[in-house]
DNA sequence: GACCGTGGCTTTTTT
DNA sequence: AGCCACGGTC
């Protein structure tokens, strides 16, 4: 196996006496270094599998990483070596230690809609709804959390009032996640690091598990997760983390390139490898990515250079519009497909923000070719899908007031805004979730008569519904328990076009689908941990177990970083969005490496493309070329379309001025 | 409580 | 341009 390995790959796999650091630039197999790792530790004995972690950051190369290794390892016995992403991880850790952290088992892991939408509840109790506040609130606190902080540290350290007020916010969130026993997306993370921080025995006991840990993509790890593998750690020597500060790209969300500088001076037997040899792109293809990221500034100095050949050059294409620019780079996939019978598969557009895809799936589809989209709106953030999830959550956990106040009255049961706000009063006073504050006493004296039987009735069959789930045939009741409320008919209510409300009624299927295969697959598992692991989880990951492996890849930048296509089309390549507008002018950096994320995704050959033309919010804007392609060396490319403009493309873009002058001066 | 129309907001990227 | 929340009417 070590012989498809060159010299540094092969040191990194064996270097195991200290912790060790492999700078691994674009396509240089850094994945194959940690999974190759992985199968020489198990292989040779050198450690059990079930004291292996290796860490990720998103699902799609967790389950790579995870299949690459199978591979490797087939036939022999894997059980207990954990691969999955960081969050999972964090799961797996609270999970067994709840108890510790203030959480009863069901426990719910709030997503960014749940958040949000306790963070508007809280603000609507206190400050009578400023609503202005939500977003920089959210953003705040997670900030807080993914630098492990928590609210009693920061609320007296806040430097204006805004930030108390995000503070205060914060306590009160905090306290909530924990009456509604749940958790949120940032707490998988910080909350293992901060026991760990204070818990010297359970840390201890983590250590046994977990004696050697990887990461890839090291260079997105935020604050927390450095903390969480240092304490993992501890004074021991098993770590190998693989990174590339040319493809951080998730600063917004806390990442901290600097924690590689950070490995350095914490671990004085850091032992560091460079990986330089790229063995996807077309040397072309390496030269625009190597020109356009020596614009950043560099800490590690790093070459990357392959012996594989030129091939073409990079195609920059001009369009009028969106619209247009998809059939351009449909038939281009049309006319290559062609004359090469290759795979659908093979080809990737790359884009930066999810509504980019539209055009594309649009022409996609009226050529009948198939393909697959990545990201997008979430499954689970349909309303369909979450009424149907908070029920769920609403079985293990009736705690959990976001759902149920999701779904008290969907359908409708007669427990409108005004009961609700008498009941939250209520519960609030005694300090308990909305579901228990049903139970109490003298629940009564507080709500009408009518409310109360309402309340209790569904309290009631709650309890029920659940009681069968706990006994067994959990997907029974749950089948059961939609038809209870009618939801099919709720649906064909709320949207009178019946094909709209066949595909709603279509992703429930879809859930129940997946639910029940999960069930089928992990029969020891109990509804709240499948629910939990949905959560984390995105319905792409089911998606890709299917079989449309012969479809385009339609895609973020950023959901591409890690793979690699054969034809890339990077498209939209235009001041504005690449780089994107909100990132002028403070973080052209990271939408530099972005770019360079995407250049190097190309194995064979890569076309950039951008409109003259594009309508925002339905207005007509002129745009720009991206100044990352004026960064390119212009031997190196062949412009199309753009340099001669066609009379059209003169009249589009002169609407579009007049389109801007209008707006100009009606503002 | 059901059914409609208007107006406001959206689009940065993900676990 | 499209989606959703809100408010008015029955």
């Amino acid at each position: 196996m070590s012989s498809q390995l060159n010299e540094e790959q092969r040191s990194a796999i064996h270097h195991i006496d200290t912790p060790l650091l492999v700078l691994a630039g674009a396509g240089s197999g850094k994945t194959r270094v940690i999974t190759y790792k992985i199968a020489h530790l198990v292989k040779n004995r050198v450690l059990l599998p079930e004291h292996i972690t290796a860490v990720t950051f998103t699902n799609k190369a967790s389950r790579e990483m995870k299949q690459r290794v199978d591979k490797l390892l087939r036939g022999i016995d894997t059980k207990g070596l954990h691969i999955s992403t960081f969050h999972t991880l964090g799961l797996r850790i609270i999970r067994r230690e709840k108890s510790r952290l203030g959480l009863r088992s069901g426990f719910t892991i709030y997503d960014q809609q749940d958040t949000l939408s306790l963070i508007r509840e809280l603000l609507r109790k206190d400050f009578g709804g400023k609503t202005d506040l939500e977003d920089y609130i959210r953003w705040k606190i997670s900030g807080w959390k993914n630098s492990s902080l928590t609210a009693e540290q920061v609320i007296n350290n806040s430097t204006d009032t805004k930030e108390y007020t995000a503070a205060q916010i914060f306590l009160k969130y905090d306290q909530c996640l924990r009456t509604y026993n749940a958790v949120d997306f940032d707490d998988l993370i910080s909350l293992p690091a901060q026991l760990f921080s204070r818990d010297e025995q359970t840390l201890s006991g983590w250590q046994q598990r977990i004696r050697y840990l990887l990461i890839d993509e090291y260079q997105d790890t935020n604050t927390a997760q450095y903390q969480l593998i240092k304490l993992l750690l501890g004074d021991r020597k098993g770590l190998t983390v693989v990174g590339d500060d040319d493809q951080s790209v998730y600063g917004w969300r806390g990442a901290q390139p600097e924690n590689i500088d950070l490995l350095l001076e914490d671990f004085p037997d850091l032992r560091v490898i460079k990986l330089e040899q790229n063995y996807r792109s077309a040397t072309n293809i390496l030269h625009i990515a190597n020109t356009l990221i020596a614009n950043n500034p560099h800490k590690f100095e790093k070459r990357l250079w392959s012996s594989i050949d030129r091939g073409e050059k990079i195609r920059v294409l001009g369009s009028r519009n969106a619209d247009h620019e998809a059939q351009k780079v449909v038939s281009r996939i049309l006319h290559h497909r062609f004359r090469t019978n290759l795979p659908y598969s093979d080809y990737a557009i790359l884009y930066r923000g999810n509504h980019q895809s539209r055009p594309f799936e649009r022409v996609l589809m009226e050529h009948q070719i198939p393909y697959k989209l990545s990201g997008g709106t979430s499954f689970f953030e349909r309303g369909e899908v979450k009424d149907i999830m908070a029920y769920l959550n609403l079985l293990v956990n009736p705690d959990n007031d976001t759902a149920f106040l999701r779904v008290i009255n969907t359908p409708r049961r007669g427990l409108g805004p005004g009961a609700m706000e008498k009941l939250t009063g209520f519960a609030t006073e005694r300090g308990v979730s909305l579901f228990s504050g049903c139970y109490e006493s003298d629940i009564r004296d507080h709500l009408g008569k009518k409310a109360c039987i309402g309340l209790s009735n569904f309290c009631d069959w709650i309890n029920s519904i659940s009681e069968r789930v706990s006994r067994g045939d959990s997907m029974a009741a749950i089948r059961e328990m939609i038809n209870d409320i009618q939801y099919r008919q709720w649906l064909d209510r709320q949207y009178p076009d019946p094909n709209i409300a066949e595909s709603r009624w279509r992703n429930i299927e879809e859930l129940l689908d997946w639910l029940e295969r999960l069930d089928r697959k992990n029969r020891q598992n109990s509804l709240a941990q499948q629910l939990n692991h949905i959560t984390l989880m995105d319905i792409l990951d089911r998606q890709t177990e299917d079989d449309n492996s012969n479809a385009v890849n339609l895609m973020t930048l950023h959901a591409a970083k890690g793979l690699e296509f054969n034809h890339v089309y990077m498209v939209g390549m235009e001041e504005e969005l690449l780089p994107h507008r909100n990132s002028i002018p403070d973080s052209l950096e990271e939408e530099r490496r972005l770019a360079y994320v995407g250049i190097t995704r190309a194995r064979k050959s890569l076309t950039f493309t951008h409109a003259a033309t594009r309508r925002r919010y339905g207005e007509l804007l002129a745009c720009e070329p991206s100044r990352f392609l004026e960064e390119l060396p212009n031997d190196y490319l062949e412009r199309e379309g753009e340099q001669q403009e066609s009379a059209e493309e003169k009249k589009e873009r002169g609407n579009a001025h007049l389109a801007n002058l209008r707006s100009i001066l009606t503002e």
